[in-house]
RNA sequence: GGGCCGUUAGCUCAGUCGGUAGAGCAGUUGGCUUUUAACCAAUUGGUCGAGCGUUCAAGUCGCUCACGGCCCA
C-alpha cells in the first residue's frame, strides 16, 4: 500500500470525525500524559436504584445527622455548573443519582482544571455522603470524584433523546443510554424469559439444547438458511425448529423437556418477522393438547400477574384481559363466526370451499386439499380478528404433518394455535407417535416439495426410526418469545424487542 | 415485490414562490456555591443521503439509486 493510499484510508476513516470528537481526543491525550487514562481500580458499593430505595424517604436533617458514605459510578448524563458548585446526573444500570460537587471539597485546582472539562457521556466515579438538596432531591455530596473512561463521541440531544429509528436499531447502545423505555423493554424481556423458565422447571421440565445446525431441517414448514461444513464436506441447514430433536429426547425418556433458543427462517423482514427469532418449545409425555392449553393459559396469566403486575394487558390501542378464561373454538367454528354468510356444509365441500376462497381473492394451487383451503380462508378472514386470548383447535391434518389425528374425526388433528391481538403466539398439539403414519405424512410433504413448495418438509428417516422405538403419548408446543414480549411490552415492531434486529447492509 | 412518507450541523428540527444555510441542545470562551432541559453573554460548527437532469440560479423542481419508517402482498 503506498503512502498516498494510506493517507487516503486515514482520510476515509476520519470522515465522521467532527470538531466535537477532535476536542475530546485532545482531552484524552492530556489524560494519557497525566497517567493511566483508563483506570480500573475503582469499586462502587451501591447503585442508584438502591440509594433511592434506601434513603429516598429520609429527610435532609436525618441524612446529615448520621452521614452515610457511598461509592457510585456511571455515565455522566448532565452537568450543571454554577460557579463554585455543580450538579451532575449519574446514570447506572439501575437508574440515576445526582451528585453535588463543590470546588472547595476537591483538591486544589481539580474542579476548574479537570472536573469542569469533562463531557457528557464520560464514565465517572464518586465517593461522598448521602444528602438532600433544598429542592428535596436525593444526592451524593461529593468528597472525591474521578474520570474512569473518556467518551470520545457526543451523546444525542439531552432533552429530545434519540428518536431516529434507524440509529436506535443499528446503534442499540445509544438507544439504551438515552431511552428509559427501551431499557425497560429489554429488562422485561429478560424477566419474562426467566419467569417462563422457572415456571416449567417448577413443573419438573428439563431444559436442554439441541442442534442449531441440522442435516435435515425439520419441525416446521419454512425456508431454511443453508451453510457448509468444510471438514465434513457437507451442507448443513440452520434449524427452523428444534421439534424433532426434542421429541427424540422424549423417546429417550426425558419425558418433560424444553428449549429456549433461536430459530432461523429464510424469509423477509417485517414488523413481525426477523430471520432469526426466539422460540420456546416444550414437550410433555402422557399429556394431550388440552393439557397444554391449560398450561399455556396458566403460564401466560402468571406472566401477566407476576412480571407485568396486571392481568389487563394494554397493547397499542387495545386492552386484553388475561384474568378471564381464554376462549376456545375450532377452526371451522371461527370461520363460521366471522363469515356469517358461509355455512358449514359449504366449508366441508371442496368445490364450494374453493368458490369461497376465490371470492375472497385467495390464490389457490391445484395441490391444495380441502384442509389447506379451509386454513387459507381462516388466515384471511379470522386470524387478524382474534383479539382477546383465544385458542383455535382442530386444525386439518393436511396442514399438520407432525400432529396426532383426532380420534373421532381423522380429517383434523388434536392441535391448537393461540392468538392475542390478531397474532399467532403459540402452536401446540398432541404429537403424532405412530411411526408409520408419520412416514406417510413425510411422504406427502415430499410430494409437495417436488411439486414446487420449497417450504414443504423433508423426509426425516432418522426421526421415523426414533419413533419406531416408541414415543409415549406426548403433547408439545412452541411459543414465539419475541411476539410474546411485544405483547407484554406494548411494542409495535419485533425490532423493538430484539436488541440487534437484522438491518440491510 | 407494490404504494405512501422520510433523509438538512454531533443530536432534535425549521427552511415560504427556485434567489448567498437557520434555531435549540451539545461544544468553545467568560460569569455564576442548591441546580433539575439550570441560567446570562459571546462564539465555532454544513458533501442539505448519492448521482444525473432542468434552470442564469436547486436544500427546494424532475428522474434514478441507497437506507429507513408505515401500509399492502
Amino acid at each position: 500500500m503506498s503512502d498516498k493510499t494510506t493517507q487516503d484510508t486515514k482520510q476515509q476513516n476520519s470522515v465522521d470525525e467532527n470538531k466535537l470528537i477532535v476536542e475530546r481526543r485532545e482531552k484524552l491525550k492530556a489524560l494519557r500524559e497525566n497517567g493511566n487514562a483508563f483506570p480500573n481500580d475503582f469499586r462502587r458499593n451501591v447503585v442508584a436504584g438502591e440509594l433511592h430505595a434506601e434513603y429516598g424517604n429520609k429527610t435532609k436533617e436525618e441524612l446529615e445527622a448520621t452521614p452515610i458514605r457511598v461509592k457510585v459510578a456511571g455515565r455522566m448524563m448532565a452537568q450543571r455548573i454554577m460557579g463554585k458548585s455543580s450538579f451532575v446526573s449519574l446514570q447506572d444500570m439501575s437508574g440515576s443519582i445526582q451528585l453535588y460537587v463543590q470546588r472547595d471539597e476537591l483538591p486544589e485546582g481539580f474542579y476548574n482544571q479537570q472536573f469542569k472539562k469533562w463531557d457528557l457521556g464520560d464514565i465517572i466515579a464518586a465517593e461522598g455522603t448521602m444528602y438532600k438538596t433544598n429542592k428535596g432531591e436525593l444526592s451524593v455530596k461529593v468528597e472525591d470524584i474521578r474520570l474512569l473512561t473518556k467518551s470520545l463521541r457526543p451523546l444525542p440531544d439531552k432533552f429530545k433523546g434519540l428518536t431516529d429509528q434507524e440509529i436506535r436499531y443499528r446503534q442499540r447502545y445509544l438507544d439504551l443510554i438515552m431511552n428509559e423505555d427501551s431499557r425497560k423493554t429489554f429488562q422485561l424481556r429478560s424477566k419474562i424469559v426467566s419467569h417462563i423458565r422457572e415456571f416449567l422447571i417448577k413443573k419438573d421440565f428439563l431444559e436442554v439444547e439441541t442442534p442449531m445446525m441440522q442435516v435435515i431441517p425439520g419441525g416446521a414448514t419454512a425456508k431454511p438458511f443453508t451453510t457448509y461444513h468444510n471438514a465434513l464436506d457437507m451442507d448443513l441447514y440452520l434449524r427452523i425448529a428444534p421439534e424433532l430433536y426434542l421429541k427424540r429426547l422424549v423417546v429417550g425418556g426425558f419425558e418433560k423437556v424444553f428449549e429456549i433458543n433461536r430459530n432461523f427462517r429464510n424469509e423477509g423482514l417485517s414488523a413481525r418477522h426477523n430471520p432469526e427469532f426466539t422460540m420456546i418449545e416444550f414437550y410433555e409425555a402422557y399429556a394431550d393438547y388440552n393439557d397444554l392449553m391449560d398450561l399455556t393459559e396458566s403460564m401466560l396469566r402468571s406472566i401477566a400477574e407476576n412480571v407485568i403486575g396486571n392481568t389487563k394487558i394494554k397493547y397499542q390501542d387495545d386492552e386484553y384481559d388475561f384474568a378471564k378464561p381464554f376462549a376456545r373454538m375450532t377452526v371451522k367454528e371461527s370461520i363460521l363466526h366471522f363469515n356469517p354468510d358461509v355455512t358449514e356444509a359449504e366449508l366441508d365441500d371442496i368445490e364450494k370451499a374453493k368458490a369461497i376462497a376465490t371470492r375472497l381473492d385467495i390464490p389457490l394451487k391445484n395441490s391444495y386439499g380441502l384442509g389447506k383451503i379451509q386454513i387459507e380462508i381462516f388466515e384471511k378472514t379470522v386470524e387478524h380478528r382474534l383479539m382477546n386470548p383465544t385458542f383455535i383447535t382442530a386444525y386439518p391434518t393436511e396442514v399438520s404433518p407432525l400432529a396426532r389425528r383426532n380420534d373421532d374425526n381423522p380429517f383434523v388433528t388434536d392441535r391448537f394455535e393461540f392468538f392475542v391481538g390478531g397474532r399467532e403466539i403459540a402452536n401446540g398439539f398432541s404429537e403424532l407417535n405412530d411411526a408409520e403414519d408419520q412416514a406417510e405424512r413425510f411422504q406427502a410433504q415430499v410430494q409437495e416439495k417436488e411439486a414446487g413448495d420449497d417450504e414443504a418438509m423433508f423426509f426425516d428417516e432418522d426421526y421415523v426410526v426414533a419413533l419406531e422405538h416408541g414415543m409415549p403419548p406426548t403433547a408439545g408446543e412452541g411459543i414465539g418469545i419475541d411476539r410474546l414480549v411485544m405483547l407484554f411490552t406494548d411494542s409495535p415492531s419485533i425490532r423493538d424487542v430484539l436488541l440487534f434486529p437484522h438491518m440491510r447492509l
